[in-house]
DNA sequence: TTGATATATTGATGATGGTCAATATTCCAG
DNA sequence: CTGGAATATTGACCATCATCAATATATCAA
Protein backbone atom coordinates (compact mmCIF):
# COMPACT_ATOMS: atom_id res chain seq x y z
CA UNK A 1 0.00 0.00 0.00
CA UNK A 2 2.50 2.25 -1.43
CA UNK A 3 1.04 5.55 -1.45
CA UNK A 4 3.81 7.84 -2.49
CA UNK A 5 2.08 9.32 -5.62
CA UNK A 6 4.82 9.32 -8.57
CA UNK A 7 5.41 12.35 -10.18
CA UNK A 8 4.71 10.33 -13.49
CA UNK A 9 6.33 12.43 -15.98
CA UNK A 10 4.11 12.64 -19.18
CA UNK A 11 1.48 9.47 -18.68
CA UNK A 12 0.80 10.06 -22.08
CA UNK A 13 2.65 9.96 -25.30
CA UNK A 14 3.28 13.54 -26.15
CA UNK A 15 6.78 14.66 -26.55
CA UNK A 16 6.83 17.98 -25.56
CA UNK A 17 4.50 18.83 -22.35
CA UNK A 18 1.43 19.07 -21.01
CA UNK A 19 3.77 21.78 -19.11
CA UNK A 20 2.90 20.18 -15.34
CA UNK A 21 -1.04 20.13 -15.34
CA UNK A 22 -2.55 23.85 -15.00
CA UNK A 23 -3.96 22.77 -11.75
CA UNK A 24 -3.98 20.17 -9.64
CA UNK A 25 -7.39 17.85 -10.16
CA UNK A 26 -9.25 16.66 -7.30
CA UNK A 27 -8.28 12.95 -7.24
CA UNK A 28 -4.27 14.11 -7.78
CA UNK A 29 -4.76 16.36 -4.42
CA UNK A 30 -6.56 13.44 -2.58
CA UNK A 31 -2.59 11.32 -3.13
CA UNK A 32 -0.72 13.56 -2.63
CA UNK A 33 -2.68 15.03 0.81
CA UNK A 34 -2.59 11.17 2.29
CA UNK A 35 1.18 11.61 2.21
CA UNK A 36 1.00 15.21 3.70
CA UNK A 37 -1.62 13.71 6.59
CA UNK A 38 1.22 10.84 7.21
CA UNK A 39 3.29 14.08 8.04
CA UNK A 40 0.92 15.93 9.89
CA UNK A 41 1.88 14.71 13.16
CA UNK A 42 4.29 15.55 15.90
CA UNK A 43 4.78 11.75 17.06
CA UNK A 44 5.11 10.54 13.19
CA UNK A 45 7.69 13.33 12.58
CA UNK A 46 9.75 12.04 15.78
CA UNK A 47 9.62 8.35 14.52
CA UNK A 48 11.04 9.36 11.15
CA UNK A 49 13.49 12.06 12.58
CA UNK A 50 14.74 8.79 15.05
CA UNK A 51 14.72 6.47 12.28
CA UNK A 52 16.67 8.80 10.11
CA UNK A 53 19.39 9.60 12.72
CA UNK A 54 20.30 5.68 13.81
CA UNK A 55 23.50 5.02 12.61
CA UNK A 56 22.55 2.04 11.67
CA UNK A 57 19.80 2.71 9.66
CA UNK A 58 16.83 0.99 11.43
CA UNK A 59 15.13 0.85 14.34
CA UNK A 60 13.15 -1.49 16.08
CA UNK A 61 9.39 -0.33 17.96
CA UNK A 62 11.43 -0.95 21.25
CA UNK A 63 13.90 1.79 20.58
CA UNK A 64 10.82 4.04 19.42
CA UNK A 65 8.66 3.55 22.00
CA UNK A 66 10.80 5.12 24.81
CA UNK A 67 12.03 8.61 23.44
CA UNK A 68 8.50 9.22 22.60
CA UNK A 69 6.01 9.38 25.29
CA UNK A 70 3.73 6.86 24.16
CA UNK A 71 1.87 3.38 24.71
CA UNK A 72 3.73 0.92 22.27
CA UNK A 73 0.23 0.01 20.45
CA UNK A 74 0.27 3.57 19.50
CA UNK A 75 3.49 3.14 17.87
CA UNK A 76 3.08 0.69 15.66
CA UNK A 77 0.19 2.05 14.63
CA UNK A 78 2.03 5.67 13.63
CA UNK A 79 4.43 2.89 12.04
CA UNK A 80 1.86 1.53 10.28
CA UNK A 81 0.47 4.71 9.23
CA UNK A 82 4.32 5.47 7.72
CA UNK A 83 4.78 2.28 6.12
CA UNK A 84 1.51 2.79 3.89
CA UNK A 85 2.54 6.27 2.87
CA UNK A 86 5.67 5.21 1.60
CA UNK A 87 7.67 6.44 3.65
CA UNK A 88 8.71 4.10 5.82
CA UNK A 89 9.92 0.48 5.06
CA UNK A 90 9.65 -2.30 7.10
CA UNK A 91 11.34 -5.80 7.88
CA UNK A 92 10.89 -8.32 10.60
CA UNK A 93 13.79 -10.37 11.71
CA UNK A 94 12.83 -13.35 14.59
CA UNK A 95 10.47 -11.75 17.18
CA UNK A 96 11.49 -7.92 16.48
CA UNK A 97 10.33 -5.29 13.77
CA UNK A 98 13.25 -2.74 11.95
CA UNK A 99 11.93 0.37 10.40
CA UNK A 100 13.97 2.41 7.98
CA UNK A 101 13.41 4.86 5.63
CA UNK A 102 12.42 3.96 2.30
CA UNK A 103 15.80 5.42 0.54
CA UNK A 104 14.64 9.19 -1.41
CA UNK A 105 11.15 8.86 -0.27
CA UNK A 106 11.64 12.40 1.54
CA UNK A 107 13.05 13.39 -1.85
CA UNK A 108 9.92 12.39 -3.45
CA UNK A 109 7.58 14.71 -1.01
CA UNK A 110 9.74 17.85 -1.65
CA UNK A 111 9.26 17.08 -5.26
CA UNK A 112 5.30 16.71 -4.54
CA UNK A 113 5.61 20.45 -3.53
CA UNK A 114 7.52 21.63 -6.12
CA UNK A 115 4.92 20.31 -8.85
CA UNK A 116 1.87 21.26 -7.04
CA UNK B 1 0.72 34.09 13.00
CA UNK B 2 3.59 33.00 10.26
CA UNK B 3 3.98 29.43 11.77
CA UNK B 4 6.51 28.36 9.16
CA UNK B 5 9.49 27.23 11.54
CA UNK B 6 12.64 28.62 10.51
CA UNK B 7 15.60 26.49 10.41
CA UNK B 8 17.54 27.96 13.19
CA UNK B 9 21.13 27.90 12.05
CA UNK B 10 22.74 27.52 15.59
CA UNK B 11 20.61 29.51 18.40
CA UNK B 12 22.97 29.05 20.67
CA UNK B 13 26.47 30.78 20.72
CA UNK B 14 28.18 27.42 19.98
CA UNK B 15 31.05 27.69 17.43
CA UNK B 16 30.71 23.95 15.43
CA UNK B 17 27.73 22.11 15.56
CA UNK B 18 25.61 20.89 17.32
CA UNK B 19 25.29 18.79 13.63
CA UNK B 20 21.69 19.24 13.37
CA UNK B 21 19.79 17.96 16.48
CA UNK B 22 20.43 14.10 17.02
CA UNK B 23 16.39 14.01 16.90
CA UNK B 24 13.26 16.12 16.74
CA UNK B 25 12.55 17.64 20.40
CA UNK B 26 8.88 17.62 20.36
CA UNK B 27 8.55 21.78 20.96
CA UNK B 28 9.80 21.43 16.96
CA UNK B 29 8.62 18.71 15.83
CA UNK B 30 4.51 20.23 17.07
CA UNK B 31 6.12 23.12 15.20
CA UNK B 32 7.19 21.57 12.18
CA UNK B 33 4.12 19.49 11.95
CA UNK B 34 1.52 22.48 12.24
CA UNK B 35 2.80 23.22 8.14
CA UNK B 36 2.13 19.85 7.15
CA UNK B 37 -1.12 19.82 8.48
CA UNK B 38 -2.16 22.68 6.82
CA UNK B 39 -1.01 20.76 3.25
CA UNK B 40 -2.78 17.32 4.52
CA UNK B 41 -6.23 18.47 2.73
CA UNK B 42 -6.46 17.70 -0.83
CA UNK B 43 -8.72 21.39 -1.03
CA UNK B 44 -6.01 23.14 0.41
CA UNK B 45 -3.41 21.45 -2.21
CA UNK B 46 -6.12 22.75 -5.19
CA UNK B 47 -5.93 26.25 -3.50
CA UNK B 48 -2.22 26.65 -3.33
CA UNK B 49 -1.87 24.69 -6.99
CA UNK B 50 -4.33 26.91 -8.57
CA UNK B 51 -2.50 30.38 -6.74
CA UNK B 52 0.48 29.27 -7.96
CA UNK B 53 -0.82 28.83 -11.55
CA UNK B 54 -1.96 32.29 -12.03
CA UNK B 55 0.22 34.42 -14.19
CA UNK B 56 -0.79 37.04 -12.00
CA UNK B 57 0.94 35.54 -9.00
CA UNK B 58 -2.52 36.19 -7.32
CA UNK B 59 -6.18 35.11 -6.78
CA UNK B 60 -9.24 36.38 -5.81
CA UNK B 61 -11.53 34.21 -3.26
CA UNK B 62 -14.58 34.48 -5.96
CA UNK B 63 -11.91 32.73 -8.28
CA UNK B 64 -11.42 30.30 -5.84
CA UNK B 65 -15.00 28.77 -5.25
CA UNK B 66 -15.53 27.94 -8.56
CA UNK B 67 -12.76 25.21 -9.62
CA UNK B 68 -13.58 23.50 -5.49
CA UNK B 69 -16.84 22.58 -4.72
CA UNK B 70 -16.93 24.05 -1.68
CA UNK B 71 -19.04 27.20 -0.59
CA UNK B 72 -17.33 30.65 0.40
CA UNK B 73 -16.79 30.33 3.76
CA UNK B 74 -15.12 27.03 3.58
CA UNK B 75 -12.69 28.48 1.01
CA UNK B 76 -12.18 31.08 3.58
CA UNK B 77 -11.40 29.00 6.00
CA UNK B 78 -9.00 26.63 4.14
CA UNK B 79 -7.36 30.62 2.96
CA UNK B 80 -6.73 31.40 6.67
CA UNK B 81 -5.35 28.08 7.37
CA UNK B 82 -2.81 28.28 4.64
CA UNK B 83 -2.29 32.15 5.70
CA UNK B 84 -1.54 30.90 9.29
CA UNK B 85 0.45 28.26 7.84
CA UNK B 86 2.65 31.17 6.30
CA UNK B 87 1.88 29.79 2.69
CA UNK B 88 -0.35 32.58 1.49
CA UNK B 89 -0.13 35.85 1.44
CA UNK B 90 -3.52 38.12 1.91
CA UNK B 91 -4.21 41.66 0.19
CA UNK B 92 -6.92 43.46 0.55
CA UNK B 93 -7.64 45.72 -1.67
CA UNK B 94 -11.26 47.21 -1.84
CA UNK B 95 -13.69 44.87 -1.44
CA UNK B 96 -11.46 42.00 -2.86
CA UNK B 97 -9.08 39.87 -0.88
CA UNK B 98 -6.18 38.35 -3.03
CA UNK B 99 -4.09 35.49 -2.32
CA UNK B 100 -0.62 34.86 -3.33
CA UNK B 101 1.96 32.12 -2.71
CA UNK B 102 4.57 33.56 -0.03
CA UNK B 103 7.89 33.85 -2.11
CA UNK B 104 10.13 30.43 -1.41
CA UNK B 105 7.89 29.02 1.23
CA UNK B 106 7.16 25.86 -0.15
CA UNK B 107 11.26 25.43 -0.86
CA UNK B 108 10.95 26.00 3.01
CA UNK B 109 8.75 23.20 3.66
CA UNK B 110 11.30 21.36 1.48
CA UNK B 111 14.10 22.50 4.06
CA UNK B 112 11.75 20.40 6.77
CA UNK B 113 11.88 17.54 5.15
CA UNK B 114 15.89 17.73 4.58
CA UNK B 115 16.49 18.60 8.84
CA UNK B 116 14.18 15.96 9.87
C1' DT C 1 4.59 -27.98 24.54
C1' DT C 2 4.84 -24.12 27.69
C1' DG C 3 6.16 -19.68 28.92
C1' DA C 4 8.02 -15.33 27.79
C1' DT C 5 8.89 -11.46 24.77
C1' DA C 6 8.05 -8.28 20.78
C1' DT C 7 4.75 -6.51 17.92
C1' DA C 8 0.08 -6.02 15.83
C1' DT C 9 -4.92 -5.60 16.05
C1' DT C 10 -9.42 -4.43 18.06
C1' DG C 11 -12.70 -1.58 20.27
C1' DA C 12 -13.79 2.42 22.74
C1' DT C 13 -13.30 7.34 23.83
C1' DG C 14 -12.25 12.08 23.68
C1' DA C 15 -10.34 15.60 20.58
C1' DT C 16 -9.68 17.71 16.22
C1' DG C 17 -11.15 18.96 11.58
C1' DG C 18 -14.06 19.89 7.25
C1' DT C 19 -18.27 21.57 5.88
C1' DC C 20 -22.38 24.31 5.70
C1' DA C 21 -26.13 27.80 6.91
C1' DA C 22 -26.67 31.98 8.94
C1' DT C 23 -24.81 36.21 10.19
C1' DA C 24 -21.40 39.88 10.60
C1' DT C 25 -18.09 42.98 8.55
C1' DT C 26 -16.07 45.90 5.18
C1' DC C 27 -16.08 48.59 1.26
C1' DC C 28 -17.86 50.71 -2.90
C1' DA C 29 -21.65 53.05 -5.63
C1' DG C 30 -25.28 56.09 -5.91
C1' DC D 1 -26.82 57.54 4.37
C1' DT D 2 -28.54 53.39 2.00
C1' DG D 3 -28.17 49.23 -0.71
C1' DG D 4 -25.46 45.75 -2.56
C1' DA D 5 -21.39 42.90 -3.21
C1' DA D 6 -17.13 40.32 -1.48
C1' DT D 7 -15.25 38.22 2.25
C1' DA D 8 -14.93 36.74 7.17
C1' DT D 9 -16.78 34.79 11.39
C1' DT D 10 -19.86 31.94 14.29
C1' DG D 11 -22.12 27.83 15.66
C1' DA D 12 -23.48 23.31 14.79
C1' DC D 13 -22.93 18.63 12.86
C1' DC D 14 -20.67 14.66 11.26
C1' DA D 15 -16.37 12.35 10.11
C1' DT D 16 -11.72 11.41 11.00
C1' DC D 17 -7.95 10.78 14.21
C1' DA D 18 -4.80 9.98 18.27
C1' DT D 19 -4.64 7.43 22.15
C1' DC D 20 -5.16 3.70 25.37
C1' DA D 21 -6.49 -0.91 27.52
C1' DA D 22 -7.18 -5.38 26.35
C1' DT D 23 -6.29 -9.02 23.44
C1' DA D 24 -4.29 -11.53 19.57
C1' DT D 25 -0.35 -13.15 16.91
C1' DA D 26 4.23 -14.67 16.20
C1' DT D 27 8.71 -16.17 17.53
C1' DC D 28 12.21 -17.80 20.46
C1' DA D 29 13.88 -20.45 24.71
C1' DA D 30 13.63 -24.17 27.82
Amino acid sequence: MNSLPVIDQASDDACCAPASAPALGAEEAKQKALVFKALADPNRLRLLSIVKAESSGESCVCDLTDPLDLGQPTVSHHLKILVDAGLLHREKRGTWAYYSLVPGALDDVAGLLATL
